[in-house]
DNA sequence: TATTTTTTTAGAAAATTTTCACATATTTAC
DNA sequence: GTAAATATGTGAAAATTTTCTAAAAAAATA
C-alpha cells in the first residue's frame, strides 16, 4: 500500500514516514510542490497526504492538478483550519482535512475512513490456502505454524495473498511493495521471494509462490 | 491514559498534574483556552478536566467547540455550583461538575464513573503470562516477585499489557505513554524498554516484550 | 540539597535489505 | 534439437537500517 507525502518541512515528511512504515505503509516523500506533482502523476499512490504549509495558491493549484489526471485521494494538514480555505480546497478536490498538531492516532483514523479499510479489516486475518497472515500481531503461520518473516517478507507476501489468483508482475510488486528509491535493475525481488519460499518450505507448503517465467508470480487458492 | 487538564492558574493546573500522575494517568495542561483549545482538538484525550475559574463564556464556547469534534468527556471544576451556569455547562455537553473545594478523592471518583471502568483503573490486576501489575498498589510482579519499577516503566509495561498479542508501534507508544512534549527523534523509548526488560531478567522472564524490528513492540500470552 | 527518575548521547550489536557472482531454467532463433 | 539470449534462482557478503546498551546529563522529586 503505497502513499505519498508531500511537504516543504522535511522533518515533518521524515516523522510522517517513519509513523506511516510502522503502519505498514510504504512512503514516498516530496519536500516541494513539484517533485511531488510529478510523483503523484507518474506514479499509482493509493492516498496522498499533503502538507498546507505550502503556499496556498500552490498547493490549491496542486491538488487541481493531481485530481484532473488521477483520482487519488488527498488529505490536507493544515496549520489552521480557516474555512474559506477549507472549502476552496475541497472544491480543489480534498478528500479530507486535519488540522495541526494532531495525533497520528487522528491521521490514522482518517486514513482508514477514507481507505475505506476500517479497523476491522486490520484486525482480521488474510487467509490463502495453507497461509494465515494477520497484520494486527504481525504474524505469518502455515498450517498453524509460526514463519519468522521480516517487515518486507511480510508486506510482499500479503501484497501477492491479496491478489491471490491472479498473477502479479515484477514492475507492480516493485511499485507496490518498495518505495521511489528503489533499484529497479536489482535482484532484491528475487532475493525476497527466494527467502519467502525457504521459510514456507521449512514449515509447510512448498509450491505456494509460482513463478510465471516473462511475467511475474502467482499465488493459487 | 492521557487527559488534559485546562486551568488559568497555573498552580491549579500543576497540582492536579501531580496528583493525577500519581494515579498513573498521562497528563498534559494547558493555561489558556486557546492552548486547551488546541490541545483537546488535536490529541486523542480520555478525559478532559476543566477549571471554571476561566470566563465564563470562554468556557461553555470552548466545551461546544470540542465537544462538535471530539467524544471525549468533560469534567468540569467550579467555584460555586450556580444552577443556571451548570445547565448551561451540560447542555454545552459537560459530562459532570465539581464545586471547588473538593478532595481530590471526590475528583477521582467522578473520573471513575466517567470513564465507567470503575475496577480498572484502580483495583484490578492485570495479568499477562507471568506478570502481574496491580495499579492500586502501584505494584509490578513476576512469578509473584516483586519488580521495582518507575512510574514510566510502569505506564509503558501497562500500555504493552493492555495490548497484549498486538504489534504496538512506537509512534502510538509515544502518544499513549508520553505526553506533548516529547521528542520524537530521541531514543528515551528504547531506553525504558531496556530497563524494563532488564529488570524482568533479572526476577524471572527473559522473552516477555519482543521486538518487531520496523515496527514495534508486542507482548504475547 | 540529595536522591531518584527520565532523557540524551554515542557507539556497539543485531537484524534487515540489497548487491553480487554465478547457477539454473526458460524462451527464442536458427 | 541445439545454441544463444533472456529471465529467474541461489547463497553469501556488503551495505544499510534499526535496535540495544551503558553511561552521562538533565530534570523531577523528596
Amino acid at each position: 500500500m503505497r502513499i505519498l507525502v508531500i511537504a516543504d518541512n522535511e522533518t515533518t515528511a521524515k516523522c510522517l514516514r517513519t509513523s506511516l512504515r510502522e503502519e505498514g505503509f510504504v512512503v514516498d516523500i516530496a519536500i516541494d510542490c513539484e517533485r511531488g506533482s510529478f510523483l503523484a502523476l507518474t506514479n499509482d499512490y493509493k492516498l496522498i497526504i499533503f502538507d498546507h504549509a505550502l503556499p496556498r495558491k500552490q498547493s490549491k493549484c496542486l491538488c487541481q492538478e493531481i485530481r484532473e489526471k488521477k483520482s487519488v485521494p488527498i488529505i490536507i494538514l493544515s496549520e489552521k483550519a480557516e474555512v474559506l480555505t477549507k472549502v476552496a480546497l475541497f472544491d480543489a478536490g480534498v478528500d479530507d482535512f486535519l488540522a495541526k498538531p494532531f495525533s497520528f492516532e487522528e491521521l490514522m483514523a482518517r486514513i482508514r475512513a477514507i481507505l475505506r479499510r476500517p479497523q476491522k479489516i486490520k484486525n482480521q486475518e488474510l487467509r490463502v490456502g495453507n497461509v494465515i497472515l494477520n497484520s494486527k500481531k504481525h504474524e505469518a503461520r502455515c498450517k498453524g505454524q509460526l514463519l519468522q518473516l521480516t517487515k518486507k517478507e511480510f508486506a510482499l507476501l500479503e501484497y501477492l495473498m491479496r491478489h491471490k489468483n491472479e498473477v502479479v508482475s515484477r514492475t507492480s510488486i516493485l511499485e507496490h511493495v518498495w518505495d521511489i528509491d528503489s533499484n529497479p535493475f536489482s535482484n532484491t525481488l528475487e532475493a525476497h521471494i527466494r527467502s519467502i519460499r525457504r521459510k514456507l518450505e521449512l514449515k509447510c507448503d512448498n509450491n505456494f509462490i509460482k513463478t510465471i517465467p516473462g511475467i511475474g508470480y502467482k499465488i493459487e487458492k
